[in-house]
DNA sequence: TGTAACGAAACGAACGACCGTTCTTTATCC
DNA sequence: GGATAAAGAACGGTCGTTCGTTTCGTTACA
């Protein structure tokens, strides 16, 4: 197989798949057809279908080149993590939520595609046992960050998920479902706010006694 | 027009939504057919034409119904919320979330369709200025429930709407995404965490210097 | 009270368009 | 010259929708 052949074969494959990613994102995979495919790539049916075999495969190979972007996004996360709990800590790993919301909005899309459309098979699994692949992936720095300080007592594990999830959850309101501003204040002001409310809590003594 | 009539047109209804929802939620929009629809509502594609004039038209149909209802609920809990801020408080407001979510997951799941194949083109503007409607629909309570105790300084609007997306999240993973515990234990244990670490926060003291 | 009349409800065949895929042909590279 | 890339016509099937027809329930009138 000649070298050029294959470095021009992947670059059609690259624009066929970047082509079938907009129209997918815009319409949703059932509601594409092979035509809008090869208008949008500028390639012609028959030839798409020498590079793929079903109008599904160039879905699969899209969600497995993302796919692959995405794990490579998660272990540098992951790995950035030290003293967690240490609000400034808190807010870098904000920011590190946002890159990997904004980095690859595409990604999620096409999750919720797959959601809609094929009942999540393609992205099976992705989500399971979410809580305890952080509390895996963190270790020991889960725990030694409590050491820190007065721990208050909340479970690590569960704590640096619902964080997690909080943020991800603001920026994906932002960047796929077009929400300006999901808190109704700045990502600057609306993450350390944030902080604030999980680190020293809402109010600053033990609440009142009700009524 | 007879009243008999229109009672069984309006049953007839009734059971083409029924089955419409039931395959785009299998299948998304596009990739039901109104044969599919025909077969699962055991109406005839003909007869469907007489009460619809279009697929979309029965989509359309379907997300008003749901969205009357859901209507209804927002009010209901809003209504019901009272000294937002206190723990006890803000553990009814957590079941209340779960209510929204699990009461009406296909209300949800219409949404995502609608996200994906339409562009959000049906559910417009039902998420726009979040906090701003939060704030609105709660209006003196979330302030005076901050004059409580010794309140810590953060937005009340920003906080309650948080706090909101947190549960709702946290419960839609479960009913939508299927996820089994997403904070890794029960939903009791998860939600008085959350509380707790939303209102005393994760330290029992100001958190440690660096390093 | 019986019945003619009429519109709604129901059905499934039929229509034209478009679907995913295959086939045939031509051009292009090692 | 033999594989690969490229193109687009063609195929069988399915799509959303329309059509013609029959059945049913109500109402108007004798």
């Amino acid at each position: 197989m000649p070298a050029a052949n294959t470095r021009d074969a992947e670059r059609a494959k690259k624009k066929i798949e970047a082509a079938a990613l907009k129209t997918f994102i815009h319409q949703g995979y059932h509601g594409t057809s092979m035509r809008d495919i090869a208008q949008a790539s500028g390639y012609s049916i028959g030839n798409i279908y020498n590079h793929y075999k079903t109008k599904e495969a160039i879905y699969i190979s899209l969600i497995k080149r993302f796919e692959a972007r995405m794990a490579e996004k998660r272990n540098e996360f992951m790995a950035g993590l030290g003293d967690v709990f240490d609000p400034a800590e808190l807010e870098r790993l904000a920011w590190s939520v946002h890159d990997i919301v904004f980095s690859m909005p595409d990604y999620w899309r096409l999750m919720y595609i797959d959601v809609v459309e094929f009942r999540n098979r393609h992205f099976a699994g992705s989500f399971h046992q979410f809580a305890k692949k952080m509390e895996a992936a963190l270790g020991e720095r889960l725990h030694s960050s409590t050491r820190r300080g007065a721990w208050g007592g909340v479970d690590p594990a569960l704590a640096i998920t619902a964080i997690y999830l909080q943020f991800f959850n603001y920026f994906l309101l932002q960047k796929v479902f077009n929400v300006k501003e999901p808190l109704g204040t700045s990502d600057q002001k609306a993450v350390s706010q944030i902080i604030q409310m999980m680190t020293r809590g809402l109010w600053d003594r033990p609440g009142p006694a009700k009524g």
